[in-house]
RNA sequence: GCUCGCAUAGCUCAGAGGUAGAGCACUUCAUUGGUAAUGAAGAGGUCUCCGGUUCAAAUCCGGAUGUGAGCACCA
């Protein structure tokens, strides 16, 4: 005599046992009709599943973010045998659940085209006419290779055998379509309401470059057509905060096929990018940075040191002259260390922080640019700070704390924080990365925030927090980091005079706020998808007249901004000033002024923002008050 | 780097084995107009590059380069 506990608290007796289902239907037809699987003392199952004894049911439904997560998982499987019944040739693989959908790779002789989409997602919604039921059965491992192996199921068979242990394996079956599945599914294949296969692009096998290149097949699944309408429409915007189209239309930047991966900053551009370099150079002096510069052609045999070749060597812009081989600098920190090492330090030198906007060139892999969030040639907002062991904390503390002031003051307000531990390939000691992993872990509980542990993920040098913040789509973009390093100081010499006389190796802490400002810059115009605050803006007021009476007004006008240090643009062209409004709108001025023959008058300006609110009418200093306030706001959000 | 697309005027794009089109932008002229497009005229292209097929290639085929989506990589 099971006790059904429901969330709500309430409970329900039953004479036997009871599965999923039934209990959906004696609570209502419409849940029954909803119940995609249920969570019975915190572990999913399917709807089919027999309660035998007391224990706490929900009933899953699309509403649930695990509901969601069931139907596109299923989702997966009804593709993968669309596929099939279309093409009998295709073996499957692996069909996992993703953010906002799913995608399972197929191996196939050719490439699937856009119409073979069509064509399969034809064929899922035959499949769903069919109403077929959903099975679980359970097979032992032998019995399970044995299936795939007579089926010809070569990476089915490769899986289960790369399972370790020797338990029982479970497997979905919907008509004539079976796959090795943990579940739990929906109950049968009318259940879908809502789903669309969105694109079809190669992937590796395992994700591994050297094995073969299946065909992924994505899609997304939605508890109904307006959910799935919206996710859409949330693609679209995406699509048109694009920074690279947004870029072209407010003539920010280029590039071309002459410097593939690096940028052509046009003038307002660069205006953004001098905004953001003269923000941080006055935050990094306040938080005792000295800003130096290095070389950008480095011998080759300073990376040898550092341990740079060894790992990225093929990586490396390279430039021979007088038969020696300098790399264009990937990196600052060498550079750093040989600046430490110039004169003899004292322990109380320490913390030595220095910054460089330095600029770098990688030559990245050509399939992974992207626009300005990954380039060729970037700068960074780096620093290095060579202190002693004892002031780790304290320095990724105040670290910490600068950094989630700059981002803030840029607009984010969520921040992930992630710790990436030793990768396979590394240089020191087991020992010191237990100390420099230790400190880092330390750092981050004695901040109190959550983080997530990225085991192997790590920079060969040492292990880093990564802190990554979330633009306005819910879109997590990796700009920070903070890295504790024992080995390069070491490598390359550094030392101070401790104390006690003795000469001690400094540790050095890798840091960046920014990351790349072309890609932070990229980040900031997806995140206000083009309408830049008024602090970054490139144009911050655009003077108009309406006819060639006031010109000379509006150049007043401009000059007397333009002398308190805001930047102005007077539009004196002869178009009609909605002609004039509708541009300066569309590139996202902040502020327009008008003047006619009445604000000549009256010695003021008609004040509207590019949103379309008519402040009304005031003087040229009431204005500047404004926007000045506005400007010391930069981007933070009304909270803070 | 890998798979599959794409490359036509400054931009966005249409077209197509017989020699190139639209809208916007640009130039000129008229117009001096009060809050998201004034009107008219004009100029503008070796159809990314290199080969091949063909009487004929911007169009078909091959390659290169760039670029897009995804994968892999990301100090």
């Amino acid at each position: 005599m099971p006790t059904i506990t429901l969330p709500d608290g309430s409970t329900r007796v039953f004479e036997g046992p009871v599965s999923v289902a039934d209990l959906a239907s004696s609570i209502g037809s419409g849940l029954a009709r909803a119940a995609l699987a249920g969570r019975v003392d915190g572990v999913l199952v399917d709807t089919s599943f027999v309660m035998t004894k007391d224990c706490e049911v929900a009933v899953i439904t699309d509403r649930d973010t695990d509901g969601l997560e069931v139907l596109r998982h299923s989702c997966a499987h009804l593709m993968a045998q669309a596929v099939q019944r279309l093409f009998p040739e295709a073996q499957v693989t692996i069909g996992p659940v993703i953010d906002d959908g799913f995608f399972y790779d197929f191996s196939y002789e050719r490439a699937f085209t856009p119409e073979d989409l069509e064509k399969i997602e034809d064929k899922m919604r035959e499949i769903v006419a069919e109403n077929l039921p959903v099975y679980r059965s359970v097979l032992s491992r032998s019995e399970a290779v044995a299936m795939f192996e007579a089926k010809g199921e070569k990476y089915k068979v490769e899986i289960i055998k790369s399972i370790p242990g020797n338990e029982a394996l479970s497997f979905y079956q919907q008509g004539e379509f079976i796959d090795l599945c943990r579940g739990p599914h929906v109950p049968e294949t009318g259940r879908f309401k809502a789903f669309k296969l969105t694109s079809v692009a190669g992937a590796y096998w395992r994700g591994d470059a050297s094995n073969e290149m299946l065909q992924r097949v994505y899609g997304t699944a939605w508890g109904d057509k307006k959910a799935l309408e919206q996710y859409l429409q949330r693609l679209e915007e995406a699509e048109r905060r694009d920074h690279r189209k947004i870029g072209k239309k407010q003539s920010l930047f280029h590039f071309q096929e002459e410097a593939p991966g690096m940028v052509f900053w046009h003038p307002k551009g660069w205006t953004i990018y001098q905004v953001i370099q003269s923000y941080m150079q006055s935050l990094q002096r306040e938080n005792g940075y000295l800003e130096i510069r290095t070389p950008q052609l480095v011998d080759f045999s300073l990376w040898e040191r550092s341990g740079h070749a060894d790992k990225f060597a093929d990586q490396m812009f390279s430039v021979e002259s007088e038969n020696r081989l300098y790399a264009i600098k990937p990196m600052n920190c060498p550079c750093h260390v040989q600046v430490f090492n110039q004169g003899l330090k004292s322990y109380r030198d320490l913390p030595m922080r220095l910054a460089e906007f330095g600029s770098c060139h990688r030559y990245e892999p050509s399939g992974s640019m992207h626009g300005l969030m990954r380039v060729r040639s970037f700068t960074q907002d780096d620093g290095h700070i060579f202190c002693a062991e004892s002031s780790i904390q304290d320095e990724v503390a105040a670290f910490m704390k600068l950094l989630f002031a700059v981002y803030r003051d840029f607009g984010f307000d969520e921040i992930i924080l992630r710790l990436s531990t030793r990768p396979a390939k590394r240089v020191g000691s087991d020992e010191l990365w237990d100390k420099a992993e230790g400190a880092l872990k330390q750092a981050l509980q004695n901040n109190g925030m959550p983080w997530e542990l990225l085991p192997g993920e790590g920079a060969f040098y040492g292990p880093k927090i990564e802190f990554s913040l979330k633009d306005c789509m819910g879109r997590v973009q990796q700009c920070g980091t903070i890295q504790v390093d024992f080995s390069m100081p070491e490598r390359l010499g550094a030392q101070f005079v401790a104390e006690d006389g003795s000469r001690q190796t400094p540790v050095m802490l890798h840091r960046a706020i920014l990351g790349s400002f072309e890609r932070f810059i990229g980040v900031l115009i997806e995140h206000y998808a083009g309408s830049l605050p008024a602090w970054l803006a490139p144009e911050q007021v655009a003077v108009l007249n309406i006819t060639d009476n006031q010109a000379e007004y509006c150049e007043f006008v401009r000059k007397s901004l333009a002398d308190k240090g805001f930047r102005v643009i007077a539009d004196l062209r002869n178009e009609k000033v909605g002609f004039k409004i509708r541009e300066h709108t569309i590139g996202k001025v902040p502020f327009l002024l008008v003047a006619g023959d009445r604000e000549v008058e009256t010695g003021t300006v008609s004040v509207r923002t590019r949103a379309g609110e008519d402040l009304g009418a005031m003087s040229i200093e009431d204005f500047a008050h404004k926007l000045r306030a506005e400007v010391a706001r930069f981007g933070r959000t009304a909270e803070n």
